[in-house]
Order: C-alpha cells, then sequence, then structure tokens
DNA sequence: ATTACTATTAATCGAGTAT
DNA sequence: TATACTCGATTAATAGTAA
C-alpha cells in the first residue's frame, strides 16, 4: 500500500519540482507496488491537482503543481515545528559554576520565596548545565515561568527570580532559575532541587544530562 | 483514507512526543474516519512498533517510539532538502520595466565601475523578473554581496548598487542589482548582463525566468 | 517500449454489537 | 462510557492484455 502523500513525495524527490519524465515502471519498483497502481494513483493525484500529467507513450511527463507543493509545504511546517520549534527536552553537560549559586540559594529570603512558589527548599547550590544557546529560549517558551519575588535583607536588596519547572533526568523535579537581572553567560544555565543533584545523580563535569518540562508539580 | 502515515503524524502533533491519553473517536472526528477504522490503525501502529499503547477502560495512552520518531524524522529530511535547495533557484516571471534600467545602464559612471565589479559592460537596459518577495532575502542570503560604489556626474550624485552573480536560464552570466536606495517594488528585480537578454532569451512578458547564484565568474 | 483497461483477488472500511 | 470483534459492502491492488 502506498499512501498518495508518498507518491507526491517520491516525485518531488526525483523531480525537484521540476517537469520530468517518469515510467510506472520505474515508480512501482520505487515504492514496491504494481505498474498498474502507480498508473492508476497518478490519474488520481492528477484528479486531485496534485500533478500535472502527460502521459506518452514513452513515460509520463509529470510535474508538481502549485498545489502539490503546497500539500507537501504543509506537512513539512508541521515536522518542523515538531522537530525544531517545540523542544520538549533539553541537552546540556555539566558545568562548573563559580559558587554563586551556592551563596544566593543559602540566603534565606530567596529559601522561603522558592519554598512557597516552588514547593521545595532548595539544596544549598546550583547545577550549572551548558547548552547550545539557541535552544534555551524555544524550550522555555513553553513552559509556565513562575516568577519568584527578590526581597531586601536590611543591607542590599536581590532581585527577583524566573523558575521553570523541570523533571531532571526523568527522577528528580527541580526547577531551571534565570535572574531577572542575569549576568551569566547565555549558554549556562542553573538548576536547582531539594536534593544535592551532583551526588544524586553521581554527576561530574561534562556528563550529559536531559531536563524536560515538569508542570505537574 | 487515511495512512498509518497521517495517523503517526497527527499523534505526534498532538502528543509532542510525550505519553497522551487519546480515545479512538477523537482521533476519527480528527481525520474523517470511523472510530473502528482507528482502533484498527492504532493496532497497525503498534504491530510496526511506531507507537507504544496502553488500551484502557477510559481510552488508549499512546506514545510514539523511537522508532516511529524516526520514520517522521526521515520525512521531515526529506522535505527539508526539497524546501532549502529550493532557496539556491530563484523563480519568477518577466515583467515590463519603466526604462529607467536602460537610463542608469547607459551613463559611463555606472558602466564602468560594473566593468570593474562584474567583469563586463552592461547591456543598456534591465530585465525586470517579479518574484514572490519572500523568497528574495533567503535567495540572495547566501550569495556574495558586491558593492558598485555610486558616484558624481558634475551634476548630481548617483547612488551604489548592491550586485549579486547569477546564471541565468543556465546560459548566460549576469547580475541581480539591487540599488542601496531603491524605490522599487519589492517583488521586482532587476537583472543585468553583457547581452541583451529578452533578445538572446527570445523572452516575453509573463515568461517564466530562472537564475541561479553563481560566484565562480 | 510504454500506458491503462478489464476481471479477479485482496485489503480496507464501517455498521452493529460484545465486552 | 470506552475498545475492538464480526461480517457484509466497498475499495484498492494486480495479473493479464489491448492499444
Amino acid at each position: 500500500m502506498v499512501s498518495e502523500f508518498e507518491l507526491l513525495l517520491k516525485i518531488a524527490d526525483i523531480s525537484k519540482f521540476k517537469r520530468m519524465k517518469f515510467t510506472t515502471i520505474q515508480l512501482s519498483n520505487l515504492l514496491d507496488v504494481s505498474q498498474q497502481t502507480i498508473s492508476r494513483k497518478l490519474r488520481l493525484l492528477e484528479d486531485k491537482k496534485w500533478i500535472s500529467r502527460d502521459s506518452k507513450f514513452e513515460g509520463i511527463h509529470i510535474q508538481i503543481t502549485q498545489e502539490g507543493k503546497t500539500i507537501l509545504h504543509e506537512k513539512f511546517n508541521l515536522l518542523k515545528e515538531l522537530f525544531t520549534k517545540l523542544r520538549y527536552e533539553l541537552h546540556g553537560k555539566i558545568s562548573s559554576g563559580l559558587g554563586e549559586g551556592k551563596y544566593y540559594m543559602g540566603l534565606k529570603g530567596y529559601q522561603e520565596s522558592i519554598q512557597k512558589a516552588l514547593g521545595f527548599v532548595p539544596y544549598e547550590g546550583t547545577l550549572n548545565l551548558k547548552v547550545d544557546e539557541s535552544l534555551i529560549s524555544s524550550f522555555l517558551f513553553h513552559m509556565t515561568k513562575i516568577e519568584i519575588p527578590g526581597f531586601f535583607d536590611g543591607e542590599r536588596t536581590y532581585g527577583g527570580i524566573n523558575a521553570y519547572k523541570i523533571m531532571i533526568e526523568n527522577k528528580i523535579f527541580g526547577a531551571i532559575i534565570i535572574p531577572e537581572r542575569t549576568h551569566h553567560r547565555k549558554n549556562i544555565i542553573e538548576i536547582i532541587s531539594e536534593k544535592n543533584l551532583r551526588n544524586e545523580l553521581a554527576l561530574k563535569d561534562d556528563d550529559e544530562l536531559v531536563v524536560k518540562p515538569d508542570e505537574k508539580n
């Protein structure tokens, strides 16, 4: 069985949308169906106006119409969306931080507001993940941003943080945190969790890590 | 009739490759076939190992397998190849200009700087090509911009021109020229060549024309 | 060589319905 | 409610050929 879409795609692949001579036998071999089926299906594609067809004794001159091209382009857009736009996983490599995460997560002010917003008291430290910069925005785009307010401790003010709930390695719940006014390199994200992720997952620098959105928790 | 590929694509589109609950009726409405057909096709997809399927009383939990994802990705690669390679050709229709090209290409100043930059003295006239506006930028993006300086003829200044080397109809070398400060409609590009293209290629208005980048010349 | 018609076989669909 | 089985009707595939 060969669907009309697959036949159209095969023709497009070979002809690159240019007018081109085919034989029904040639296409039947490529798609593993009978010559008769190709003959019939080509007439169906013509009926649908996906191709223009000029049947000769020596073969059939075929050109994909604008309409046929649109059909293919629609599927392309769908697949493009699936495979490039919507990144429901973020892959990265463990990287060493400068100890800043440890300092900030140790502050009562952040601990309390994270507990309130995310439901856990963060381990005093962050896991730094080096990722492809271009992937971060599309990954975060589809997620719910949780705003963790800043605070004043009597001496200085600490800025707000945006958090995104994630599941780390399909095991441990946590969050990506992005300070509102970040001074970080953009290809590094910081991850927090209730637990010490380096220990729990036995991670060392340059290890691969996968995180996924987790809106349930 | 709904092909297995289309069903898989629909599931991917909705679930984004996550495990998700579907009902056969829901999918039958979306794809305009019977509930029974969806039920059967889902079992076929499972047989092919494109999905994993957990049939319950309240619905079917479906997840696309790695194999299913690969099937979709193969089609995606094919389509990507088709629709991105196309950028390396620009199709358009011959259109009548206002004679401005003829005037400018007749000027010694431009003739000399074009000779220097592109290696030929342009025929006194331009060929106007009407193209899909959205295609121009991606076509030009991959090409080398050649800057043709403006000049002062003692009376007025003539602005600079950006040029892109092309091969016209696989036969004649030429260039797309875009004035730095253009007043042209954006869906029309101007083409120059050493020869009179209308005569050489026996062109009349609304004839189709194909140009390709030509960085060699 | 082709394409494509005809007749036959095979696959698919979906209404009814059991679970 | 669901899913999915049975089975008659419909549709698609192909072997054999005509053109």
